[in-house]
DNA sequence: CACTCTATATTTAGTTC
DNA sequence: GGAACTAAATATAGAGT
């Protein structure tokens, strides 16, 4: 029998469902691949299964580093609206800043590291915490940061 | 004419690659809704282009954490290896890191920003630090978070 | 441009090995 | 349980409006 029409829905059967995981899994890729190559634009994915047993993410680390790599080589610098020296010191703060950041992240990873072990302990599925409680908030992370900085834009510009 | 194949490669005609930009996203992420709704899987794509103001983020904010909710209410607790009173403490200090979790997300919140103010400041061009930035940084940092997880997780089991 | 409209390329559900 | 096959469903390139 060729194909059939399937219903936007959670498929039943597991095992149907396992196997339309991996190849659609892979369509996705694909299709994504595609169009980054094709329209030249920056994308990424991250699909947590059960399935898998790493998150998978795309592209790849050293992918996403070159790509980081190749953006920063571009800065698209204006021409600067305070003086050499207000821009040297500047440059002190973001420093300074971007060492504080670290810390905070590593910080923020140990509590995060934290929470899931406490998770774990109280008997709570290492597999489902690992790989299904970051993802939305790390998502979620991301909107607030954008929201807040264009709200901060808004701002100071008026 | 109907549908031709297509090199895998940047398409050099500018219209044809917006039009193919537009057509393309909405069928990805298309792709991606039916993932996540046929194999019960949680995904996550983010687009940056020159094409839309905003990054594409899906799904949305709000679904995201009608997503985590659900999550939440099923939280297939395995029995549980401890006991009852033991777990109880560790619910309690589950909060509390939840808790510390939050404000250290707070801190690292206002640092981004105010890093990314900074290089404002330094003439660097605001649209790239707002669309371009962040992405990347976010993605290595929940890889170095799985990284983390997963050595301390098998660092624990021997 | 931004739509709609096909003809064809591509994906994939169900089946078979 | 996974890999290959195949017919039907779907996505979409290019044309037309």
């Amino acid at each position: 029998m060729g194909r059939r029409k399937v219903k936007h829905e959670l498929i039943s059967n597991e095992y149907v469902r396992k196997v339309t995981f991996r190849k659609r899994k892979a369509g996705l890729l694909k299709k994504l691949d595609e169009l980054v190559t094709l329209c030249g634009v920056i994308a990424c994915a991250i699909i947590f299964s059960s399935y898998d047993d790493q998150p998978e993410i795309w592209p790849s680390t050293s992918e996403t580093l070159y790509v980081l790599e190749e953006l920063k080589r571009l800065p698209a610098r204006k021409p600067g609206k305070y003086m050499v020296d207000q821009e040297v010191f500047l440059s002190t703060s973001i420093s300074k800043l971007n060492q504080q950041l670290q810390k905070q992240r590593q910080k923020n990873l140990r509590l995060e590291l934290e929470l899931m072990m406490a998770g774990c302990m109280e008997g709570m599925d290492l597999h489902d915490l690992k790989y299904i409680r970051n993802p939305t908030e790390s998502i979620q992370f991301l909107e607030e940061m954008i929201a807040s900085v264009t709200s901060e834009i808004e701002h100071a510009d008026n």
